[in-house]
DNA sequence: ACCTGAACACCGTTCAAGT
DNA sequence: ACCTGAACACCGTTCAAGT
């Protein structure tokens, strides 16, 4: 005699991203989840193949957010204006969810590392932003220059690495600045007085 | 009557960074360590208060070594080559220690964070060149730039997350050329015949 | 079909008892 | 002083038995 489901992955999910947020990794074990959807442990692995499966539907579910925050931070048409945008959008996001990013990008195990097609997906409003600053010849050399900085920034910022004093805010306003200044192809009036 | 002690602080921390580099910070086990430096469990306990306060001596000894590195990198004189040895020292080091090197900047539990003046002995030939290159006044945020984009970029080299395809190389080769450019107080005359 | 208790292997950690 | 076996609480995972 079937039985009504009294789970879902979405539940499941939804559970381990909020335990993931409030405990960290090692505190996202299955034992919690089952608890907090409501069923015992053992349910769980109808739904999931194990422990490191659950942690790769919880990356995608980030990571798919991440992209959608990300292609909707780009709008002004100005390139310029739209890096910084990205940029200030990724550190939000980044500050919003510390545990969540933190697994966007930490080492994690073959079996709960995320598609690459998503990873694609993130990665295209800042690659055409960045296409758009510096041409197409430079494109993902440029883009890779942008992601890597404001993704190291944020890891930095988040991992408490930055310690020798000075405003954090300051540096990040002056590291997007003199990075999109760095990619462009043509300087602008300003970066030349500026410069000066 | 007295035992002649069986192990060592020193000897734990090295089986366990071997243990860390071969099987990830999920394989360092206490069970492990004990097992390679010839002790039971419990015996570990005498020398480390628990299994975070080993990790934190095994983040100590790698920062320490990275600290060292970084030190012996920056022997030009010449900021601008400076700055691009230091960088190729930093991802050297990660390439060759990546399980150190992510738990460098993860996000640990307090008690197993490395000293804060551990942090400023590794920062401070960044500093001291970034200082040279962009002035006294600006030191801070360019030292943070330049680690901010090395950090990132070996992080996400070293998490698989370039998959775009490209030559990862000469975007590393972009990148410490465009940031070293950027945070120049001063244009060199090859960046004004380049950018021309 | 889905859920569960029981079970197994493993882990961190404590502690009384050994030398 | 240092080391150990035994013990406890916890974890991931499997599986036969329930509905």
């Amino acid at each position: 005699m079937p039985t009504p489901a009294r789970t879902s992955v979405d539940a499941i999910v939804a559970a381990g991203r909020s335990i993931l947020e409030a405990e960290g990794l090692d505190g996202l074990t299955m034992q919690r989840v089952a608890a907090v959807v409501g069923v015992r442990p053992p349910s769980l692995y109808k739904r999931v193949r194990d422990r490191w499966a659950l942690v790769r539907l919880i990356v995608t579910d980030v990571a798919a957010e991440l992209a959608t925050t990300l292609e909707t931070a780009a709008t002004t048409g100005d390139p310029r204006a739209d890096l910084r945008a990205l940029a200030v959008a990724y550190r939000a996001f980044a500050l919003a969810h510390p545990e969540a990013h933190g697994l966007l990008f930490a080492r994690l195990p073959e079996p709960a590392r995320v598609d690459a097609t998503l990873n694609a997906r993130a990665a295209e409003p800042i690659l055409r932003t960045a296409a758009a600053l510096a041409g197409p010849d430079d494109a993902m050399e440029a883009a890779r220059t942008v992601v890597a900085w404001a993704n190291g920034f944020v890891g930095m910022e988040l991992a408490g690495a930055f310690r020798l004093g000075g405003d954090v805010d300051e540096a990040f306003d002056y590291g997007i600045e003199r990075i999109t200044r760095s990619i462009a192809a043509v300087e602008s009036a300003e970066d030349r007085s500026s410069l000066g």
